[in-house]
DNA sequence: CTTAATAGTTAATTTACTTAACTATAAGCT
DNA sequence: AGCTTATAGTTAAGTAAATTAACTATTAAG
């Protein structure tokens, strides 16, 4: 078929992208985090999927792809800065929940709003047909790797 | 402008589906290479850059935005598993100029390959245009995030 | 009501990365 | 020329991060 051709192409591609552009994306918000706020990336992603609604350790640890015990140790230390509170829930008490506080949510805006108005700078020369393109294909590319889709 | 909006979205669809997906695909990568190989995914990584070109440990450096003992550190590894070739520039000793060998090759081919497959599997009920959009897409994130562009 | 399973944490170890110091070579200056 | 500064890379020491293993608490299953 035509259509490997094609596929092999796109996956090269997309190891030729994403790479790099999401080591300098990183990059920029380690840069943020660390130099503003004393958070490394980590820390960060963490904050930011409790912010999304993922509460509680295993998801936290399944979504990042790293051990629960790394993830509580992240979430203590999450506490302690007080951007972070744990609850154990009422039913079942061996869940804890975990929730972001006031704090935490305007940390949050702050790093991840100067990211994106980096990103935005960068972006700037795009027209809309452009954009909407990358809509698209982050769209496809996320339904594509759902790890719900398994 | 209404285009801002349409940025925002953008961005924000980056950040929803890059992490994750990368997360995913990083994973299937440290798994074979982990397992079949015994390589990390950083070594992974290294192995890929020299094999497209990039020949010295500050390049190396500054492509995967870590310090360059660290990258030292991990062709030093990789030279010792046999992988990669040390030799020093005619013209300036300081340089020097790295190379992978042809185990390296058939060793990056397997990994690379197996992921190849993984990511075509997945990616298999995407049709002609989506394939287009996703390449066109990765082409100008590649363009707008490129460093030599600053 | 004992056993197995699940969520989370703690502790010990290992791995990986960083900074600082050092070697070797090249380029710039007066 | 010869002294100084800069560059590429490595080595060494210290730090930070993640992993595995072991443990507590709670719930579900036989």
């Amino acid at each position: 078929m035509a259509n490997d051709d094609l596929l092999r192409q796109t996956i090269e591609k997309f190891w030729d992208t994403i790479p790099p552009v999401w080591g300098r994306v990183r990059g920029n918000v380690r840069c943020n985090a660390t130099h503003d706020f004393n958070l490394t990336l980590i820390q960060f992603h963490i904050l930011r999927h409790i912010w999304h609604g993922v509460r509680s350790v295993g998801e936290l640890a399944e979504e990042q792809q790293i051990s629960r015990p790394a993830v509580s140790q992240i979430v203590q230390i999450l506490v302690e800065k007080g951007l972070v509170i744990r609850q154990t829930d009422a039913h079942d008490r061996r869940y804890v929940h975990l929730e972001i506080t006031q704090s935490a949510a305007e940390l949050l805006e702050a790093v991840y709003g100067k990211n994106r108005r980096w990103m935005a700078e960068k972006m700037a020369s795009l027209n809309e047909e452009q954009l909407k393109t990358i809509q698209a294909a982050m769209e496809m590319l996320k339904k594509t790797f759902d790890p719900a889709a398994d």
